[in-house]
Formats: C-alpha cells, sequence, structure tokens
DNA sequence: AAGAGGCCCTGATAGC
DNA sequence: TGCTATCAGGGCCTCT
C-alpha cells in the first residue's frame, strides 16, 4: 500500500497526536506479522513517552522516553488508526471508543494513551513493530537503504555509479530501496511518464540527462503526492479514515488504454509486467 | 555481484 | 449463489 508520501501523511498526523503523550497500555492481538513481534514488545513501549515521530523511507520510527525506538512499516496493506475516547455518561462512569471508526478484523495492535489510542489494522500482515534499545541498533537495522529521492546523496555522481552496469531495466531500480529509497510500483510509472523514459530501458543506457530527469521528478511526484495527502488506491487512509487525493493526478498509473495527457502526444498508456509488478506508460513518448 | 524467481498473507474482483 | 483464478501500493530470501 503506503510509499513514501502515504507514510509521511501517516507520520504526520501522528506526531500531532501523539508525540509528547505517554503510552498507558499496550495490547498485541497478533504478533505474527511480518516480523514477528517481539516477547519484549508490550513492556518495553508501556509507560513510555513518545518524544519523536520521525520517518525515513516507508518506515515510521517512535522516538521513546527511554532513549529507545519502536520502528514501524505499513507493508502493503497497513493503517493506523486515531481513535478518541469519549465518557458515555457520568452515570455509568463508562467510557468507550467510537467504534464506527474501527475496522472489524485484522487490528492486531493498540496502543493506548489517556484520552485517544491509536490502532494498527492489516489484513495481510506484511507489516510490522520492531524495537531498538538504542540509536545504533536503529541505524544498523536501515543500513541497507539507499538514499531518500529527497536527500543531496541522490545525485548525479551517485545515480550514475549505480547505474552503469546494470543490465535490469530503469524500473525495477526505482522501486529498489537499495539504491533508492521510498519509491513504489505507483510513483515509480509517475517518475518514469514525466523523464520520458521506457520502463524497460536498461539501466546502463541511460544518459546524462536522463539521470537529471529522475532525480529532479523523483522529487517531484513525491512533493506533489505529500501535498495532496497521498494516493488512495483501495484502501490507504490516513489516521482519521480519510482518502488521498493524489490518484486522480496519476498521469499513466491505472489509466491502461487512456489517452497520453501530455499536449501533443497521440500515444496511449500501457500495462506491462516489468519484474513482476504491473507498470505503466504511454507508448509514444516514453523512449 | 547481479538477476530471476518464489514466498509471506487476506481480500476484492472478474469470469464461469 | 458460489466456485476458482488473478491481482494488490512491499520486502526478504534463495538459487544460479
Amino acid at each position: 500500500m503506503p510509499e513514501l508520501p502515504e507514510v509521511e501523511i501517516v507520520r504526520q498526523s501522528l506526531d500531532k497526536k501523539i508525540k509528547n503523550k505517554r503510552v498507558k497500555k499496550v495490547i498485541v492481538r497478533n504478533r505474527n506479522l511480518r516480523i514477528k513481534v517481539s516477547k519484549e514488545f508490550v513492556k518495553f513501549l508501556k509507560n513510555q513517552k513518545i518524544t519523536r515521530v520521525n520517518r525515513y523511507s516507508k518506515y515510521l520510527i517512535l522516538s521513546l522516553s527511554n532513549s529507545g525506538y519502536c520502528l514501524i512499516h505499513l507493508g502493503m496493506s497497513g493503517t493506523i488508526h486515531l481513535i478518541n475516547k469519549f465518557k458515555k455518561n457520568i452515570l455509568t462512569n463508562t467510557s468507550f471508543y467510537n467504534s464506527a471508526m474501527i475496522p472489524k478484523k485484522h487490528n492486531h495492535i493498540e496502543l493506548i494513551f489517556d484520552d485517544f489510542k491509536i490502532i494498527y489494522n492489516d489484513p495481510r500482515r506484511f507489516g510490522f513493530f520492531e524495537i531498538f534499545e538504542n540509536y545504533s541498533m536503529l541505524i544498523k537495522r536501515l543500513n541497507h537503504l539507499g538514499p531518500e529521492p529527497f536527500s543531496k546523496k541522490f545525485d548525479l555522481e551517485y545515480v550514475n555509479q549505480f547505474l552503469k552496469k546494470k543490465e535490469k531495466n530503469i524500473k525495477s531500480f526505482l522501486i529498489d530501496q537499495n539504491f533508492v529509497s521510498g519509491i513504489g510500483n505507483i510513483y515509480a510509472s509517475e517518475i518514469l511518464y514525466l523523464s520520458k523514459i521506457d520502463p524497460m530501458k536498461k539501466a546502463k543506457l541511460l544518459n546524462k540527462n536522463e539521470h537529471k530527469k529522475i532525480i529532479i521528478n523523483s522529487k517531484k511526484v513525491l512533493f506533489r503526492a505529500i501535498k495532496k495527502g497521498g494516493s488512495t488506491i483501495r484502501d490507504f487512509k490516513n489516521t482519521l479514515g480519510l482518502k488521498g487525493n493524489f490518484q486522480s493526478s496519476f498521469k499513466v498509473y491505472q489509466r491502461e488504454g487512456l489517452r497520453c495527457k501530455r499536449i501533443r502526444c497521440k500515444g496511449i498508456i500501457k500495462k506491462k509486467f516489468v519484474s513482476k509488478r504491473s507498470t505503466f506508460f504511454c507508448n509514444s513518448c516514453q523512449k
């Protein structure tokens, strides 16, 4: 599901809500996520204050007051829901959560704060929650990731060096987190469209100008998507259950058979499986 | 080292 | 109505 922009939207709303708040209770209903939730998880988070909510690539990073970290990945279908607590009435003095907001199945983890809670829902369980005692352990965990598209390190020299001997198609590298981290299947197609590059083109055949376009358009596409609240294809929602809006701005993704949006281009958007992932491109203006 | 392929899992949808 | 097959925004692992 979520690529960098969607995770950033989640980060922003979490930051507003849980920063400097203390976790009162932790519930783990299903430990069998992509990575098994550790036995120490509940103990590690309980009574900790969330001091920061960061994001790197598609990962959320909660900093804790015990100087530890909680690393979260949403996988393909993970969502985080913010649920406010209401007082039912004074007579019974029972409180409840607005159940209309809560998915019925697959609520695997809950972090409960004073007057609200967050619920991690993930039907496919490709996401995970991991804990790290300190910063160096966290960094080690994320060490394999390439630079983010926004990073200064993602420059001409780096891109050229990485791709110059690569026989595989360029599209598979845009979604390769070791090369550049944060881009997923949707935005890879969009970036290559803006760059007028054929997704099937061998990476080593790209010239300097094309490298430049990839660098610029990666930033451009992701920034625009963040600005629009991310993309909602089937089930991405922000923590309040609201959908993103960037899907209406897609130039190629899920536009198979439609006309290319570029002025004066007569091309038709095609869909092909590239490295096992659906890939959309204009058959005329992407060379 | 690089690339191809498989696998983890559930749900929505299409076709019969 | 119900069956089966296919696909979905990710990432890791193994084999060659």
